[in-house]
DNA sequence: TTGTCTGCAAACACTTTGCACTTTT
DNA sequence: AAAAGTGCAAAGTGTTTGCAGACAA
């Protein structure tokens, strides 16, 4: 069973880039560095921006050097920076979907089901309330996720011409 | 693909009991009602409870009279029943989490990573913050779900005797 | 009689794992 | 040299689906 290690349950250092973050993390737990892990990296934190395993296959697969790396060692080096407090993850319709989100503030997300866009928001009343929630109920809270359902402006008005909404 | 139909975005109307509303749904679209869908509508119905399809696959076969339903029975007839608005689904650790709450005011959950229990919680000034981010953006808010992950009291304080927490 | 429902088993999508080999340290 | 990582293919999970027979409307 992976273990969320202390490590990752501290508030980020955000002086540290997000490689030497993962850097650090792999040290610390005598893990390496390796050309696939560091390909990853890179990719995936170039942008701030919402994917799945397929998604960072297919990306590598275009990449001009034609970088490589086995889903299956995607799969591990995802989860390893997920431990590593590198990637956000969460679960939509049925896969695992990451976020890069080191170093970037903690928000949400509105989910489109027509498009399954992802938008982001932040709330800092939600955060309080979160915290309220927890110490009522004694909860060490580690973190939370809201996701607010439902049809964004463009799925909502192509409505009737697009196969696009109410996807479930 | 499955269809969110009109029907289920309507707000549930409580004066019907869960079954004439089941009842009601399956009539409207020309559907049976059977023996099976009538033993997980009770077991279902009898409490407000979480479960996946698994555990309400045990729940059948303890049942004295041994109800019986296969689980493809199973997946189709809870997957009818959300359609319906009387179950709310979420995912959780890879499979899908279901609970009765047709007629139950909205909540959203605490989840300890420890024991994997669903603690509820309810907070107007969530429901208000929702809407004014929908509004924001322009997006049709159908519902949301916040789940507030940490562990809960009794795995904080049993933290070194059990195996228990952080299976992340 | 028509059309839905059920159960079974096969199919599926996504993810994890065992293993032999490679690579880092 | 020792330990961890990689790719492949096989094994797992949880869920869905095709189909033939059963059954409600």
């Amino acid at each position: 069973m992976a273990v969320g290690s202390d490590f990752s349950l501290r508030k980020v250092d955000v002086a540290l880039t997000p490689r030497e973050r993962y850097i650090d993390f792999l040290r610390s737990r005598g893990k390496r560095i390796t050309p696939q892990k560091q390909v990853i990296l890179d990719h995936v934190s170039s942008r701030h921006e919402h994917f799945d395993v397929e998604q960072l296959l297919a990306d590598l697969r275009n990449t001009p050097e034609g970088a490589r790396a086995s889903s299956a060692t995607v799969y591990r080096t995802v989860a390893e920076m997920h431990e590593a407090g590198l990637l956000h993850k969460m679960e939509l319709d049925g896969r695992c979907v990451y976020e890069h989100d080191y170093g970037y503030p903690q928000h949400d997300h509105l989910y489109c089901s027509g498009c399954r866009q992802l938008i982001e928001f932040s709330s800092e009343e939600l955060a309080r309330i979160c915290d309220a929630v927890a110490a009522q109920h004694q909860f060490r809270a580690r973190g939370h996720r809201l996701i607010i359902t439902g049809l964004c402006v463009d799925c909502r008005t192509s409505k009737s011409k697009s196969r696009h909404q109410d996807r479930v």
